[in-house]
RNA sequence: GGGUAGAUACCGAAGUGGCCAACCGGGGCAGACUGUAAAUCUGCUGUCUUACGACUUCGAAGGUUCGAAUCCUUCUCUGCCCA
């Protein structure tokens, strides 16, 4: 199990690398389908292998809330339960501690959530959450983080990386006494953390910490946490330079496609956000030139398909009006064509930036990316 | 023909003298969404106006009243019951 650089774009950070991970490769930089109940919403695995997703994501505290650890055993791992065979990464739970703040209680042991499900109880600390992601067998397991909000000020942001840190140690420990493995018989690879929200230097102190605890990869945390752009680009560069060359970086739930373009630019291997799925159930379409809300009544009458050079299924003689009668009807086909969609707009993009990283173009790539994206009718809005 | 209940905005449905341009659903229109409490949530939805506000509305026409969707009279239409 290790991770390849193959490639380095000579005007930008950017890397094309290969990631070998117990139940597969995955070909970087890749966006990762997010799946936090052991499910793409709304997307089946054979369809997630017919879109090229490698890998994608399943959540901690929410499996540990249901099905349970107990249906997880007697099923041997997550990718057994839920029909995937390819790797899969699991985050931590610490993002619910941002995303379910009034739910939990923050102590140096770890968190207490009050389940969103029925109230009750669920204590999740460092070692609760490594031996939770080791009973699901994921490829890559997150380290127990807490994931402060924005803003965020400087004596809090301090303190709350300074937990994250010692959290981390506590996850080594447990991970070295306990040598999780995959389903497969691989090692589980372990990613660490970086936080500071937008302090550069707590970005630097909180990436040099982590480092020096010797991860298998690094992620950049705390972003997309409701802050301006060029604060979450801030949060790469000042965390970047610190991070080692030869492991995998992962910038956590992002982002948009320009976003992605971008952060790939400053060095970022790995991406996961629930952007494309969730827009798509909620009507919204990524195309070349932004997204356009196929619920508008301007789609009425369109025969087109979402994007007529596009080769996913939504786009093989689908026209928008009907996928916009589709969501008016509430029918689930509208939503589910507008998913694979999305998730082929994705995971194409990152095959062009592996492309264009192949054939040292990738400056091109982002600038006529970037130009088109930006350029027209409809106005992007996200 | 007799009796009875009703007629409110695109639809359904509250309101039964001033707090009503009129609750609430639905529909319609638009917006938001970034390690998913999200097939969700928010706003608007008589006309004019960016707004303040002005104007015209509650089957029709008259009337009572300082004031009417609300009370009275007549008419029109609809449901139900009886002949």
């Amino acid at each position: 199990m290790s991770f390849t650089l193959l490639t380095t774009d000579p005007n930008s950070k950017a890397r094309r690398g290969r990631l070998e991970l117990p139940h597969g490769v995955v070909q970087t930089p890749m966006f990762m389908p997010v799946g936090t109940q052991g499910s793409v919403k709304a997307v089946a695995p054979r369809e997630l292998v017919e879109l090229d997703a490698q890998i994608i994501l399943g959540n901690t505290y929410h499996l540990n809330l249901r099905p349970g650890m107990d249906v997880i055993k007697a099923f041997g791992s997550l990718h057994r339960f839920s029909n995937w065979q390819r790797p899969i990464l699991t985050d931590s739970g610490g993002y619910q501690v941002f995303s379910l703040s009034k739910l939990r209680k923050i102590t140096e042991r770890g968190v207490e959530f009050r389940s969103h499900l029925d109230g009750s109880k669920m204590f999740l600390g460092p070692e609760e959450s490594m031996s939770i992601q080791a009973t699901l067998g994921s490829d890559i397991a997150m380290l127990f983080d807490e994931c402060p909000p924005y803003p965020c000020d400087e004596k809090y942001s301090q303190k709350s990386l300074e937990l994250t840190l010692r959290w981390a140690q506590r996850c080594q420990d447990w991970i070295a006494e306990h040598e999780p493995k995959t389903d497969t018989g691989g090692r589980q690879l372990h990613f660490g953390i970086v936080q500071g929200s937008i302090y550069a230097d707590q970005r630097e102190a909180c990436a040099k910490g982590l480092v020096a605890m010797n991860f298998d990869g690094y992620a950049i945390g705390g972003v997309s946490v409701g802050e301006p752009e060029h604060e979450m680009f801030r949060a790469i560069d000042n965390a970047e330079p610190f991070l080692p060359a030869e492991k995998p970086r992962y910038a956590m739930g992002l982002g948009t496609p320009p976003q992605i373009v971008e952060m790939v630019a400053r060095g970022v291997d790995l991406f996961d956000c629930v952007i494309p799925t969730r827009l798509a159930r909620h009507g919204t379409a990524f195309t070349s030139r932004g997204t356009i809300n196929l619920k508008n009544e301007r789609f009425k009458v369109d025969s087109e398909p979402i994007e007529p050079e596009c080769e996913c299924h939504a786009c093989q003689g689908f026209s928008k009006a009907y996928i916009r009668h589709l969501f008016r009807a509430g029918e689930i086909l509208g939503l589910r064509l507008i998913c694979l969609h999305n998730l082929h707009f994705y995971l194409n993009l990152m095959r062009q930036i592996r492309a264009a990283l192949e054939t040292a173009t990738f400056s091109t790539f982002r600038q006529q990316f970037l130009d088109r994206y930006f350029s027209s009718t409809p106005t992007p809005t996200i």
